[in-house]
DNA sequence: GTACATTCCGTACTCAACTACGGAGTCAGC
DNA sequence: GCTGACTCCGTAGTTGAGTACGGAATGTAC
């Protein structure tokens, strides 16, 4: 566990977000504040970029700031059983969300095979299947 | 195919969106102009309610506005090829975004599963993985 | 030991995506 | 034919998620 020392300005660049970013994350809580030896300057290590690198693709994956608090109370959880509470839950919404995946997939699929068929597909029921008309 | 018309109000509610979203959209031109017989009142059908429900599915998987413009754009495409690629393109979108969910969910139900062994995770690792470490 | 780059910190600005507001027009029921 | 609910339209305000700015402090290379 490679625990070298960084800058804030070295997390950033391995991470790929910007100062402003990580430390706007601080403010809300995401990232803890890291020990500050001497006077001024953050120590960072490692797992500061892997929890900034999982914020960044939960958020790309429709995961507001907010659920992406409750994403990462799973690492930082002492109890087991809030824990395992919460990574059911989490659970439910990540399957709900493959599924909606899936069905876009589906008939994006479908969409092109038809393309290539030849037959012209007057007005593909894309929209009509995925809007899950309940 | 219930084609009976509806005001710009009754489409809201049936989309569960607000009215003024609709005018929005209609703005940005998600959501096309309905006919306007008589002056003044917008007639909307079926459609635009799939249309609406579309969009707001699309966008909680993470989607941004302007890439829901490009998925609307395949079924609105009149030409097989432009639409073809398009699709391409967006699944291979899905699929990554697929994978990512994947990885989720897995650790999600080992993290479950290793709570209920009873074996406390110390440190379970789940934004390591998660991060995506390149 | 002094430039120069970074960090620190607070505050202000930006951008996407709405959401609210207000006054005028329209329409359906009584 | 009037009242109350709804629509239309433009403009302004809000929220979430950053991004930019600028002056003081610190650290590093020469």
């Amino acid at each position: 566990m490679s625990d070298k020392i960084m800058t804030i300005g070295q997390v950033a660049a391995r991470a790929d977000v910007h100062v402003e970013t990580i430390r706007y994350y601080q403010r809300l809580g995401l990232v803890g504040e890291p020990p500050r030896p001497l006077g001024g300057i953050r120590h960072y290590d490692e797992k500061t970029v892997a929890r900034l690198r999982f914020i960044k693709r939960a958020q790309h994956l429709g995961f507001t700031l907010d659920e992406v608090r409750n994403l990462l109370a799973l690492e930082d959880g002492q109890s087991c059983r809030e824990t395992r509470a919460l990574a059911e839950k989490k659970l439910g919404v990540i399957e709900a969300r493959m599924a909606d995946l899936r069905r876009m997939q589906k008939l994006l699929k479908a969409l092109i095979a038809e393309c290539d068929s030849g037959k012209r597909p007057r007005a593909c029921p894309i929209i009509a299947t995925l809007s899950g008309a309940d």
